[in-house]
DNA sequence: CGAATGTTTGCAAGTTTAGCCAAATGGGCA
DNA sequence: TGCCCATTTGGCTAAACTTGCAAACATTCG
């Protein structure tokens, strides 16, 4: 793999390892089915340290994944793009995929 | 967030954290668009020493995303889901967000 | 069995990441 | 201006990740 095509997939990667995290993952979700939140909210909702969970933006942030707003004293966020909800389905899949197969191991012979 | 709840999108994070790597996501890529590959292609492709394409194959395996099975000598490796595809649209889609904000910032004013 | 080929695993070093506390910044308001 | 609230950033430590080399394993072939 030539230095082009390995940057290629390292812009990419960068990305999804953004969402590679239970927190940021959560953070993306909320903000999929909820709509654009301050950080205080996400916090309470997170119950971690306001400094973890505006790190957490930050990092979605600085890939694209979210933008944010100031209104007044509080920062909003939101997500920027939709697909990411494909994630979540994917991910399900896979999920759903390694209990069939793990309930064929109990059941049935290799 | 409750600690069941973290671990529900503890698991999935740990599915996506497995294609966050640029080789990984090329394995990927590669098993998605041409079919199942032994390890010493992919290690060919990927131009690194094979122990470490083994381990990345390992992790994929281990989270369920691909599936391995030996044919004589050789390992082969395939997907094991379909919609790993979906990702690669999303994160176009990010990327290419991110490409119309920058033209954005740099033809017009703030 | 012994050699050759293909793959995995143990180990060690270097790099990255997560989390918290404290300090700094930004905005609103008396 | 000075104070308060919301958020970000710096500094630090512990934990996790990445990688190549060498050794161990697995399988085929002579």
């Amino acid at each position: 793999m030539d230095a082009n095509t390995f940057a290629k997939y390292e812009a990419r990667a960068k990305i999804i390892k953004a969402m590679a995290h239970p927190t940021r993952l959560f953070l993306v979700d909320e903000l999929a089915r909820s709509g654009p939140r301050c950080v205080c909210e996400l916090t309470e909702m997170v119950g971690a340290d306001i400094s973890t969970v505006s790190r957490h933006l930050a990092i979605l942030k600085g890939v694209g994944i979210v933008e944010d707003q100031r209104r007044g004293a509080q920062v909003y966020y939101r997500l920027r793009v939709q697909c990411v909800l494909d994630f979540f389905n994917c991910v399900e899949s896979v999920l759903k995929c390694n209990l069939v197969d793990q309930r064929r191991l109990l059941v049935s012979e290799p």
